[in-house]
DNA sequence: TAAACAACTATTGTTGACAATATAGTCATG
DNA sequence: CATGACTATATTGTCAACAATAGTTGTTTA
């Protein structure tokens, strides 16, 4: 299942705005805007076809994902994440997505359970088929994610976690080429919160998701500190990472 | 109040739609921009002295912080929170703030926690004196919470709390004209929070700040259930509620 | 040579006008 | 009387030009 991108397939109920708005959002996501180059305006409203003002509409929603940072008078740099940044953002994923799993497992119904298990199944077919490797490893994985927030029914925690974190996590990946480094293990992890959804125990889902996160957020802690952090010297490596 | 003249005398190093988003945010978490409401483009930018393009950026930064909801070809309407969204927010409060008490406490020096010390002497203070009433609960209450966000140091997380999260739950205090209800017993969870913080035990500390926000949030969530919930009917009167 | 100053260029900030869309009001019609 | 189509108006969406600021380049001077 995809996550980020709308359809758009009828055509223009929408704006100009909103429309360049998530053109830019996938752009900066893929790695195909450059962390930390400054956008120009002139230019990219050429590019799209649009005058700057919709542009400038839509860098102000940029601006609201995190994904660019706006200085006033000299303009708006993609965003770029170094590990510190991508730790906090793990810090929170633990809270929420633990908070997320809570709600989900008194939430979701029987429909919903099969639903989760049938995208673990996909995964599994995936994850031992070297050219699905990536795809499970960094779509699919999130996807996973991306529909216990869903079960949460809480709309405004869908709102942070998938209208922004998410779309931060995805960036990092590629920003750093990071596969996580654990897939097999991440599968186990994954079954095991279903299963604690599916019998409706709350507590136990929220302590397995926090736990799953963790997992990953430490391999994080121990790379930074095993590295002099200069400002900038650690996201071009492409070595190992855990896996969420 | 006048809402619409612009000061501006002293400088400018800000950019009109940053100056008119602060403005319009303050405008509308105060209440003088009634929840619900339409946005006027032409108006607004008459009232602000300013063209409408910087304004409707200063909007698409308000749509960001979920304060306006803007539909295509129609216009952006200020946000209205009803009952339900309110426990949301409280949900992702519980979870957010217990981790910044967590982190807090493993941040936080002796003089963090005699500032934190010094805001509760100041808050009993107030808390006895009546004309003080509505200045604890309403906005010392918060800047409690706000101190203990910056503790945590986790720079994503108090944009998340302070930057959106905080202002909702002022603009619902507004709305509701809603006092906390509790604020002696409030009062002294504060203080055994920073007890916990001080010890350097996050963990008691993040106990100690879910209990004291869930309270609040199952108060509202009783509120829910013994009325009948037509979609609008909840958010005028002016009844008890839980602190926080 | 290095530092400071000045002019120039490119980019951002802002505006008012125009086009497209939605809403309100009016009138005709069943 | 209600309903539906049509007109008129107001509001949103978009654009291109203008103003203001920052960055750059080149020159001058100690």
């Amino acid at each position: 299942m995809k996550v980020g991108s709308a359809p758009k397939l009828t055509s223009k109920s929408s704006t100009l705005a909103d429309d360049v708005f998530e053109q830019l959002r996938a752009s900066i996501v893929k790695g195909e805007l450059t962390p930390g180059s400054k956008i120009n305006e002139p230019q990219l409203s050429k590019q799209h076809g649009i005058s700057r003002g919709p542009l400038r509409e839509a860098i102000r929603r940029l601006e609201g994902c995190k994904l660019v940072e706006i200085k006033p008078n000299v303009g708006a740099n993609i965003v770029f994440l170094d590990i510190p940044q991508v730790i906090e953002i793990y810090e929170i994923r633990e809270s929420l997505e633990g908070l997320a799993s809570r709600l989900a497992a008194l939430n979701a119904s029987a429909e919903d359970c099969e639903k989760l298990r049938s995208l673990l199944t996909e995964h599994e077919r995936h994850i031992h088929s070297q050219n699905g490797r990536r795809y499970y490893q960094r779509e699919g994985d999130l996807d996973f994610h991306f529909q216990i927030v869903q079960l949460s029914r809480n709309s405004r925690l869908f709102d942070i976690l998938c209208g922004e974190l998410y779309h931060l996590m995805r960036m990092y990946r590629v920003q750093t080429a990071n596969e996580p480094s654990r897939p097999v293990q991440a599968f186990k992890e994954h079954h095991q919160i279903v299963d604690a959804i599916e019998k409706g125990d709350g507590e136990l889902a929220e302590l397995l998701m926090n736990r799953h996160i963790s997992t990953a957020r430490k391999a994080l802690l121990a790379r930074l500190d095993g590295k002099p952090q200069t400002k900038f010297s650690e996201n071009v490596d492409a070595g190992s990472s855990a896996h969420q």
